[in-house]
DNA sequence: AAACATTGGTAACTAAAGTCACAAACTCTT
DNA sequence: AAGAGTTTGTGACTTTAGTTACCAATGTTT
């Protein structure tokens, strides 16, 4: 089982746990990890790739939360899985993604019986918060064209390159608004000659998007 | 030590730990109960009253993320502790509120120590990832007009009254909007019949504002 | 009672975002 | 290569929200 960056962040008796008791999971882009509505039995540590998380309201409109990536897990589903609760949120991978999916009844045990299993839990709580909260922070502070900003920034990030493969539908989709308003915006930005515009891909320009 | 409804959620063993480790607090309405930037070092358990938890962007713009009222926790502050991290929201007492600290010592301890107080725990991060993501749905997808009418709703539910003692420019505040902006909202209501306008008073009206 | 602060009402304007309609360019399938 | 679907650009318009300015009514302080 490749546990990639996590054998640095467990003592070596709780990798030997992750080992036997952990499912290894491989998903490609688009494919669906967790639905609205399901039930969670398994908390998912990311081993590598990006994973999207999404929240719907009752008209079937959806908003991008925040990514997972390598180490990070969902601490919506360790407090869902101890409560045997209904996904709240959805998740989809946004390129290949390898997971670890730990069963509920481990996740108690393991909580008493290795610090730097608690450690990791409570770190994954906060930062979760924080990103949550950093997302509240954007969609009502912030107007839309300074999170379209932040919305690039943070795919390149993710992705290490300066060239994002997005088309607008995609990105009026994750920012919960129209199509043509994103092409409204972008267009704006190409005119600042902040971004290059071309079919399915941005290119953002230095020094606006430091290089 | 009053432990409120705290005595029914607890075994006998853990009553009097908290009676015997737990610091009871009390705020009027106003007080500031926790600040942006200041270590968190205690958890606070609501065992009376309201408390407003609210998150500032870096203009100094604020928004009412969510109440917690009698036996709530917040849980940011959990995961904030342990980690001995700096506050990212303002607390705020909405009554008179009676609370207890629980310090991050026992925290820890209490949670393998008692099953009660690990699912106390874990109920309490879900039912706060939860009203961060009502928050967001809110705000992302709700016209200002109808996150009017739920703020007014929650004020109902949370004092069991249908007068609501604010005035428009607290709203405004709590909703991160303009005074202005509110009256001209809360005069349309007023003109659908929904409610009756006084000064620092609003009253919701049946059947709109179910009695 | 005079002075001041708070609260709420309203008009007029601007800015931001959403909506509708249509066209052009490109991609993929058959 | 013809047709279908996807992606992007753009103009025109509406709705929603934010801003400024001013006034009147009510409370509070001195």
């Amino acid at each position: 089982m490749n546990l990639g960056i996590l054998s640095q962040l467990f003592e070596p008796a709780l990798l030997r746990e992750i080992e036997e008791f952990g499912q290894s999971q491989q998903f490609k882009e688009g494919d669906l990890i967790m639905d609205y509505g399901k039930y969670v039995r398994m908390m998912p540590v990311v081993v590598s790739g990006t994973v999207k998380v999404y929240r719907r309201d009752e008209t079937g409109k959806e908003i991008l939360l925040y990514y997972l990536s390598s180490s990070d897990s969902c601490s919506m589903a360790y407090s869902c899985c101890m409560e045997a609760k209904k996904s709240e949120v959805k998740a989809v991978a946004e390129d290949h993604v390898e997971l670890i999916a730990i069963p509920h009844t481990k996740l108690d045990e393991w909580l008493c019986k290795y610090p730097s299993w608690k450690n990791y839990i409570m770190r994954s709580f906060n930062e979760r918060f924080i990103e949550l909260l950093k997302s509240i922070e954007s969609i009502a502070f912030h107007k839309l064209d300074e999170r379209l900003v932040e919305y690039l920034k943070e795919k390149k990030r993710l992705s290490g390159s300066s060239v994002v493969k997005v088309s607008h539908h995609l990105i009026a989709d994750e920012l919960a608004t129209s199509r043509v308003v994103i092409s409204r915006l972008l267009k704006q930005l190409e005119n600042e000659e902040k971004i290059l515009l071309y079919r399915n891909e941005i290119k953002l320009m230095p020094p606006f998007f430091e290089d």
